[in-house]
Formats: structure tokens, sequence, C-alpha cells
RNA sequence: GCGGGCGUAGCGUAGUGGUUAACGCGUCUGGUUGUGGCCCAGAAGAUCGCGGGUUCGAACCCCGCCGCUCGCCCCA
């Protein structure tokens, strides 16, 4: 007995029953992009890594950890894209994008790959439905983006989300705060967790998010960036947030709101379900990378953007009691009973196919019961009947398979057009 | 990377030390001479996740591995 194999850890298909979730999410997807005017890109499946390992931080879990990094045959270091952002900002330098008008509205849907260790909603390959705005640093872009989001939503059926904002300052000044920061917890230090100590070198900004009872004690007079904003950054989140509570978003300021990336600065979002404490409830997030496209090597662009998985969207689809009809396998089934049949089978099939029906033909060797079975099976609207008679008379025994089931002969060359018709009316 | 739970036909489950591992759904074939759904009958389909151990005997007990899952970390 040979090995049976899986699928790779942490990756899955996607069967025929889930695709009509797939096929909403993208129609929906293509719809809002419409809606904000964005255009499609699609970037490569692997990048050379220093696009990530410089764009997203070489220091993030992302890279460190997470990355698919490989050598290839020629000895390029590549990665297996593990965010979309900075390929994106990639393509806008190397296509000379600040020269189109500006600003590049851009999106994708795109394969992500990390090292991860799965669980529901976290996969090692996922796919992520990416937005970019490129050459703005409008705070309606930031207030665009995240309601583009939430219509795409609100289009599939998610309800009781919410979200979650906060602001990050821009580089300088959130520097002088993680000082401050780190000035507050140093004399706290040795009675922090083993995790929270760890950050401080590392993550400062984490510290605020621990739920370790032993940091517990000193988050709340901690001193929290979003209560000194640099003005700049300050009035650019105030126009942001005074935007989305014009909506009918449900917006929330979260001062321990942290993403994993390093280029953000100023407005930082998530959207994540209310009611669930899951970890990995986050459905989508983003926020704004005006250094980004230096740290790439181009000259200064602000950008603004999020991802959001499309596995994740699905799940909230569900749990949101978002259901599909069975859709029929085809409009005809034909029922191959002649001998001698096949070429005059094939040939009605393939006419009903030039006309827009679509047809399955049953197996020949098969009884009439086991192909009007699989006619049934197929759900399809109207069995065509070849049988001996038929052949010898020109015709098909057309049986209509809803309630009544009536059957009438039909001469060969009308099928398409009576079916045609029936459909219709 | 760390901790908890689970792993029996394609799917959902029963069986928790003792003859050929059971049931439902699904699949296939029939229920006479050319007709689906409902019903009935029959058949196929299981290395009981993998490997080792305990035992006269293991799906069942023990250990390791793999996978899934929940939580932590992190993220979408």
């Amino acid at each position: 007995m040979t090995t049976r194999f899986q699928a790779p850890r942490g990756t899955q298909d996607v069967l025929p029953e889930m695709q009509p979730y797939w096929q909403a999410v993208n129609d929906a997807i293509r719809v809002v992009t419409r809606l904000h005017g964005f255009r499609r890109i699609d970037t490569p499946a692997f990048e050379y890594a220093g696009v990530f390992e410089k764009g997203s931080g070489d220091t993030t879990d992302i890279v460190e950890k997470e990355m698919y990094a490989f050598e290839d045959r020629g000895g390029d270091k590549l990665a297996l894209t593990p965010e979309g952002t900075p390929a994106i900002c990639r393509a806008y330098l190397e296509h000379g994008m600040g020269s189109w008008p500006q600003p590049v509205r851009l999106y994708t849907t795109h394969q992500m790959f990390r090292y991860d260790r799965p669980q529901k909603g976290r996969y090692r390959q996922h796919t992520q439905f990416d937005c970019e705005i490129l050459g703005s640093t409008d705070p309606l872009i930031d207030a665009e983006v995240i309601g583009l989001l939430w219509r795409l939503y609100s289009m599939l059926g998610i309800t009781g989300l919410g979200v979650r904002l906060s602001s990050l300052d821009d580089i300088e000044p959130r520097r002088a705060y993680i000082e401050t920061l780190k000035d507050y917890y140093r004399p706290h230090l040795e009675k922090l967790s083993d995790d929270s100590q760890r950050r401080f070198e590392r993550n400062p900004l984490r510290l605020l998010d621990s739920k370790d009872e032993r940091d517990l004690p000193y988050k709340d007079a901690a001193p929290k960036l979003i209560d000194q904003l640099s003005d700049e950054a300050r009035a650019h989140h105030e126009v942001v947030l005074g935007a989305l509570e014009a909506t009918e978003i449900p917006v929330s300021i979260d001062p321990l709101l942290v993403r994993g990336l390093d280029y953000y600065n100023r407005t930082v979002f998530e959207i994540v379900p209310d009611a669930d404490a899951r970890a990995q409830g986050t459905v989508g997030g983003g926020g704004r990378y005006d250094g980004l496209m230096e740290i790439l090597g181009g000259s200064p662009t602000p950008g603004m953007g999020f991802g959001s998985g499309i596995e994740r969207m699905i799940l909230e689809m569900q749990r949101c009691g978002v259901t599909f009809d069975e859709a029929a396998l085809a409009d005809v089934y034909i029922v191959n009973r002649a001998e001698g049949a096949s070429a005059t089978v094939f040939g009605l099939a393939s006419r009903l196919r030039s006309a827009g029906i679509s047809a399955i033909v049953g197996e020949s060797g098969k009884s009439m019961k086991a192909q009007m079975r699989g006619a049934n099976a197929s759900a399809a609207r109207f069995a065509a009947i070849i049988g001996d008679d038929e052949l010898r008379a020109g015709t098909v025994m057309l049986k209509d398979l809803g309630a009544d089931g009536e059957q009438v002969a039909v001469e060969l060359s009308r099928v398409p057009s009576v079916v045609g018709s029936k459909l219709r009316g």
C-alpha cells in the first residue's frame, strides 16, 4: 500500500460546496472596488525576500518567524508572499506609478503564506483581499478605505462587527513616546511577566496589550500614545474619526491597538466581531504607512490600506447564517439509451451548449433507470431521452423534471429552441 | 513555539479489553419488457490516524509521532 497523501498542514481544499461563498466574496469585491474607483493589480506568488525583510520589518513575527523564505537554484533569496502591502508598493515603484494621476487606488486578492500553527481561521496559506491607496495624506482617504471594507462586509451579510481605531502617530513623535513608556515601566521591570520583559526591548508598545495579571497593576497609569499625539497626527485622527462617525459604522477608539508590522504610522484599524473574543477573530485590518515607499528605495509616497482574509470573511458569513441554494448542474440531462446513437447524442449536446444551454450526457452503458436517477441528481430541469424509437424517428423525448413530469416528442433539430423557450418561459 | 481536547467506511456516529467492528446518510445495482424524486431489496466501501508497548487476547489500556481542534503568542 502506498502512502495516502494529505493536503500540507495548514492548507485546505476549497470543495465545490464551498465555492458559492468564494464566488459571492469575489463578486462583492468586484462591485465594492468599482464603487470606489479601484483598479486591480496582481503581483507574483513570491518576491525577493528583501521586499518583506525591509518593507514589513525584519523583527516582526511575520518576517522573523513565519516567512517561507528560500534560496532558488540560481542562489536568489526569495520568499512566498506573507502579506500584500510591500509587494504592491514594490510594483508601484517599479512601474513608475508615481507619474500616474494621484492617488492610485489598487486592489488584489492574493495567496498569503505564513508558517504558523494552524487554528480555525488561521492557515499557512490563506487568501487576502488587499486594498491600497497610494499617494495621498488626506485623512478622508483613511476613512474611505475603512468604509470600503465595511461596505464589503455588509454586502456579504456579515453583521455584528465593529471597527477598532487608533493612531500610532508619526515615526519621530512615536519614538519619543516609546522612551516615555519605557521610562515608566523600567522601575517595575523585575515584577513584570516574562513576556513583557521581552517586549520591553523588542516591542514596548505591546506592554500595554498584556493580559498577564502581573502586568495589570501598571497598565492603567501607563502613558497612552493616543493621549499625547503630535498636533498633526491628532488633527488627522480627528478628521478620520469624525468622518466615520458621520456614517452608520460603529467605531471605538482602542488605545491599545497595535499592529504587527513596523511600517504603520497614524491611522491603524481592525474590524472584529464584537461578540467574539476569539484570538484570531480579526476579519480585516490595516492602516497608514507613509514611510514605507522610502524604506523600499522610492521617493516619499504616503499610503493607506488594509488586508482582509477571505477565509475569515466566509467564517463570518456562516456565523451570520448566510447560505446558498444548490445550483442545478445542467439545464438538460441527455439520457443516452440507443444503440449507435453516440454521434447523435454528442451532436445534440454540442448544439445545446452552443445555444447557451448547459447539458450533461448520461453514460450510455447505464440503464434507463440509472440515467434517470442521474438526471434527478443533477437537478436538471429537463431529461432528453434518446432511445431506439427516437433515434429511428429523429426525435427526442423531452421530459420536464418539475412536479408534473410531462413529456413530449420533439424533433431533434428543434430541441435547443424548444428548451430555450421553456427555460425562459 | 507553549498548554488542553479529539482522531472508527466519503460524511455523521455507536462500540471503551474477548468470536467475521454496528447504524444512518451518501455511492453503486436491482424491484422484468424504455422513465427520476418516495419506498423496498442487495452490494461495494474501514490498514479502527501511524508506530511501538502491556496482555492469552487491544478500536478500547500505556508511550511516541502525525493530523485536527480550543486557548496562549501573533495575525487575516
